[in-house]
DNA sequence: TCTTGACTTAGACAATGTCTAATGTAGGGT
DNA sequence: ACCCTACATTAGACATTGTCTAAGTCAAGA
């Protein structure tokens, strides 16, 4: 984690105990909070922490590409600090749920036994992402 | 059009004319609106038409399979008329434009210019989706 | 130690979506 | 053709998630 620390440093982050607070959080556990989650986490070290300073942070980390932020329902975006390997996502329909996969092969193909973490999986989808031509411009 | 109505009307659907323009704005063009944009649509035709019919008659309309509900960022959801056809979806990371591609071969490969739109694909991801081991047994 | 510009805070605001209680109406029954 | 009645609609309050601002605070270099 401090690996993470030293990156950010790095690259000229000043270190306050908020954004050491959201790292550690983040590093913790290999589940993908929201942005409420963290928020709630983070208090419990250091409770005056407000949310504004928890989207900044979270923003942040997504910009310096050592998060990736996952809208995948209608619902909060959550945060994958997992960015530094190729990885795609499996979601809970209900409960919104992510886990990270690593699927071989052809991904329309159906996820192996041992990367479906006992989902009952239903549905692929494949989204490709970039600039359409008027934004490009812009 | 009236091919989604008779559908509707098979299944039980008590056809107000509230529910019958909504059906019109998502027949009409090949965008993918918020719900927000069609309620604007529809209220230019029905001016008294409330945002909570048109939540509601898209949200029917997803149950009953006739649209896709597409949340690719962390806005808005847009409604995707196009659900009896396979394909997958082109996003702009900015604005968030939508459009339906249809890729062949290996879809983790480049979108083939043909298919491309003018957009500078940046990314693709694959979700894969359907009920967590919880949220399976609940 | 001092200074300064970057950081944090509380809370207002914004965007999107959900719910409720009162009212209206489509379509079946007569 | 006209009533019923269950289902649909409405306005607006409320909920959730996220953004912004103005004032105060602090990390880190001189």
């Amino acid at each position: 984690m401090s690996d993470l620390l030293e990156r950010l440093r790095g690259r000229g982050w000043r270190l306050t105990a908020q954004r050491r607070v959201v790292a550690e959080v983040l590093d913790g556990d290999h589940v993908h909070y929201t942005a409420d989650e963290v928020h709630a986490r983070a208090a419990d070290r250091l409770p005056e922490i407000s949310r504004a300073t928890v989207y900044n942070t979270l923003g942040e980390l997504v910009s310096l590409g050592e998060v990736i932020e996952v809208s995948t329902d209608g619902r909060a975006k959550r945060y994958d600090p997992n960015a530094h390997h190729a990885h795609q996502h499996l979601v809970c329909a209900r409960c919104g749920t992510i886990r990270d996969v690593h699927p071989t092969g052809d991904p329309l193909a159906d996820l192996p036994a041992g990367e479906r973490f006992g989902f009952a999986v239903s549905d692929v989808e494949v989204t490709y992402r970039g600039l359409c031509p008027d934004c490009a411009a812009a």
